[in-house]
DNA sequence: GTTGAAACAATTACGCC
DNA sequence: GGCGTAATTGTTTCAAC
């Protein structure tokens, strides 16, 4: 992980489909050592995937909310768990330190279906106690 | 935005660098007509663009916060995105309806890291008046 | 949408330091 | 271990349909 790398990584951040023979002409390299050193970076796990970003406004996402989750005993985290990683509207889950003990970063397509998150699949997990969610107004910055 | 759409979406987002061959095998398309169909959503800006994720783990940062900011005025709302934009262990910032304005995601190298964040980079901003901060003890699920 | 030819990029094997 | 060159292989682009 050399100077090199980064400059590799900030280029890929920035389009993750540039070819090894367009990075290496910003790093003055051969394509076969932009390859490798790209290979070099997923297999130690640096690199933990490539993927797209997508405009979640123009799916109809509307929303976006962060639900701040109270856990009433450590038995209940497990269904719990399970509910955050099959919910797709549900982006984030932090355990987090302080009140509440998980955060969530979600979005819905209004606030009908923010209610129906909130309600129907947040609280309906047995030891959720409390929420408290945070609507964002605008984003000003989301680096993904 | 039809279901091979969606499809070609969900592929991406596991793995941004698939080939449209590889992708065509799945949802039983051409090469061209897989490659247009991905140009055309980035055109319609569904498509933001393609990146890569990486480690935060093993690039150092192994603190993961989020820090809630009261700003006092809305006078003083540039400056503070100014401050956000350029400061690279601020990856979101959302303007948040409540008791605090916006709501920060952040990374640090350590505790002393995020201190030095929080005291002499956003409570040096003109206008903050209080900020609050939740420590991610672990992250349950993360859809960057 | 598909097909096929041309252009392009990645992979591999090799030699080099 | 890391790099470059050149041949091979694979992929995309561009036409025509």
């Amino acid at each position: 992980m050399d100077r090199i790398d980064e400059q590799i990584l900030r280029l890929l951040k920035g389009n993750g489909r540039m070819t090894s023979s367009e990075i290496g002409k910003h790093v003055h390299l051969s394509i076969p050592a932009v390859s490798e050193r790209i290979c070099k970076m997923e297999e130690r796990g640096l690199i933990e995937q490539f993927s797209v970003k997508i405009n979640r406004e123009k799916m109809g996402f509307h929303l976006l909310a962060f639900i701040m989750v109270q856990l009433e005993k450590p038995e209940h985290i497990q269904a719990f768990r399970t509910v955050i990683q099959e919910h797709e509207q549900i982006l984030e889950c932090h355990h987090i330190a302080g009140e509440y003990d998980y955060l969530l970063k979600t979005v819905s397509r209004s606030p009908s279906d923010l209610e129906r998150l909130i309600s129907d699949t947040v609280k309906q997990v047995k030891g959720v106690v409390k929420t408290s969610t945070l609507i964002a107004l605008s984003t000003v910055k989301e680096e993904r």
